[in-house]
Order: C-alpha cells, then sequence, then structure tokens
DNA sequence: AGTGGCCCCTGGCGGC
DNA sequence: TGCCGCCAGGGGCCAC
C-alpha cells in the first residue's frame, strides 16, 4: 500500500490523535517475524515513553525514552490502527502494543511483509536513505547532478529508496506522467529541464496526495486505511491503473508494460 | 553498476 | 457457484 502521502497521513492521524507522551504498557505479538530485533527484546519496552513520532521516507519513526526506537515498515498491506483495548480484534493483528489511557497501537498486516525493528541506532537504516522529495534543501540542480551520475531506467532510480525516499510505484508513474518523461529513460539523458520538471512534478503530486489523506485502491477492506479511512487521491491519478483509457492530455490510449519488474503505465504520446 | 529473477505472504478478482 | 491462476501500492538478496 503505502507511499509517502499514506504513511505522512497515517503519522498525522497519531500525532492528532495524542499517542506523543503515553507510555508503553505491553506488546503482544501475534506473528513473530513481523519483528526485526537486535539486541532488544520486546518486554524492555515495557515502561518507555513515546517521546516523538516522525516519518522518513516510508518509515514511521517512534523515538522512546531510553535511547530506543521502533521504525515501522508498512510495506504493502500494512496499517497502523488505534482503538480502546477492549476493541475487537481482527486476525490480521500481528503485533499490538498496549498504550497508558486504555489505547491500543495494532499493526494490521494482512500480508505480512511489513516490519516493525527496534534499535537504539536508527540512523544505521534511516541514514541510508535517499533525500526527500518535499525537502526544501533538495533542489533541481542537485537532483539533476544525482540522475546525471548514473545510468538507470528513470522509473527504477525513482523507485530505489536509497536514491530518493517515499515514493512507490503509484507516484512514480504519476510523476512521470506530469513530467512528461518516458518511464525507460536512462538517468544521464535527462535534461536539466526535465530534472526540474520532475522534482516540481513529485512535489505537487505528493503534496496534493497527503491533503486528499492518501490514495486508496479498490474498494476492499483489505487496502488498509487507519482508523476506517479512504484517501479520496484515485480521482487524482492519470495515468496509474489507466491503461487502455484515453490519455487525459492527448486522447491516446494510456499503455501498460513491465518496468524494473513493476507495472508502469504511461502516455506513450506524451512521455518522451 | 545495473538488471532480472526469486522470495517473503495473503486475498481479491477475472476467466472458465 | 467453484476453482485456478494472476495480480498487487515493497524491498532484500543473489547471480549474471
Amino acid at each position: 500500500m503505502p507511499e509517502l502521502p499514506e504513511v505522512e497521513t497515517q503519522h498525522r492521524d497519531l500525532i492528532e490523535a495524542g499517542v506523543v507522551g503515553l507510555s508503553i504498557t505491553g506488546v503482544a505479538v501475534h506473528w513473530h517475524r513481523s519483528l526485526v530485533l537486535n539486541s532488544t527484546r520486546m518486554a524492555d519496552l515495557n515502561g518507555l515513553i513515546i517521546e516523538d513520532i516522525k516519518r522518513r521516507g516510508k518509515y514511521l519513526h517512534f523515538c522512546l525514552s531510553g535511547n530506543l526506537n521502533l521504525l515501522i515498515h508498512l510495506r504493502m498491506s500494512g496499517s497502523l490502527r488505534l482503538r480502546n483495548s477492549y476493541g475487537s480484534q481482527d486476525s490480521h493483528d500481528r503485533v499490538i502494543v498496549h498504550l497508558s489511557g486504555g489505547l491500543d497501537l495494532v499493526f494490521h498486516d494482512p500480508r505480512k511483509f511489513g516490519r516493525i525493528t527496534v534499535t537504539d541506532n536508527p540512523e544505521a537504516i534511516l541514514g541510508k536513505l535517499g533525500p526527500e522529495p518535499l525537502d526544501a534543501h533538495f533542489d533541481a540542480a542537485a537532483f539533476y547532478a544525482m540522475l546525471a551520475q548514473r545510468r538507470r531506467k528513470i522509473k527504477a532510480l525513482l523507485l530505489d529508496q536509497h536514491f530518493v525516499s517515499g515514493l512507490g510505484n503509484i507516484y512514480v508513474d504519476e510523476t512521470l506522467f506530469a513530467a512528461g518523461v518516458h518511464p525507460e529513460r536512462v538517468s544521464n539523458t535527462i535534461t536539466e529541464e526535465e530534472a526540474a520538471r520532475l522534482l516540481d512534478s513529485a512535489r505537487i503530486i505528493l503534496s496534493s496526495a497527503i491533503e486528499q489523506r492518501g490514495t486508496s485502491l479498490g474498494d476492499g477492506e483489505s487496502n488498509f486505511e487507519s482508523n476506517g479511512y479512504r484517501g479520496r487521491n484515485i480521482g487524482a491519478l492519470k495515468v496509474f491503473q489507466r491503461s487502455g483509457q484515453p490519455c487525459l492530455q492527448c486522447g491516446r490510449q494510456i499503455s501498460k508494460t513491465v518496468v524494473a519488474q513493476r507495472a508502469t503505465h504511461f502516455c506513450a504520446a506524451c512521455q518522451k
């Protein structure tokens, strides 16, 4: 599921719900492989206070007292849900963190791809991520320079979290369309002007998706949703999952191929 | 350095 | 209706 806008929506919801300042009173693990533990044990979390919650790329970063951190990556199907501790459970609840005040933080993950890492050194993971597209310090000149020193298909590069962080399959396809760049263009052939258009497009698309609380595909319950929300961004998609339908700019049918092992939607007329 | 294949998992959907 | 294969918003690892 979640790319930057969906993770950011979860982040904002957690802040809004007042989770910062609560303490951990217990942890129940229903699927052990959701956890990546180093030397820490989950029992070590008992009594720790959630001092801050941040987002970096597609990670949610819970800063705990005692210099510990939870890094949560939702991967394909994960979501975080908050509910009263007496609320009904779901068979896809993998890890439940009991909080002070009778609240449960539930890691819900049908496909079991998500991971919760407990670490005293979050930078070992977060430090390897590429820049945030929405970071104002990340400018077009820097982006162009990064593209120029690589020779990869632009789509593969934009999906690579070590290159830039936060973009996934939906928003990469949408960004490439908005910038008029073909997904298979090799990165060092991208012009300075195209690089600027790509970064601008990514920012506009991500920002407006955040305002819409992300993109929810299909209508199944399985499409995540923290606390029952559904992102409203699907109506803004111009190429993603629109193969065979007319391009909204030129009318030609949207094409679908595979690039970097991922379904790829684009307009062969508008994207060069 | 860059690419493609495979794996981790479950559930929904289209086709027959 | 029932079964089956295919597909999925992510990412790590490995061989070439």
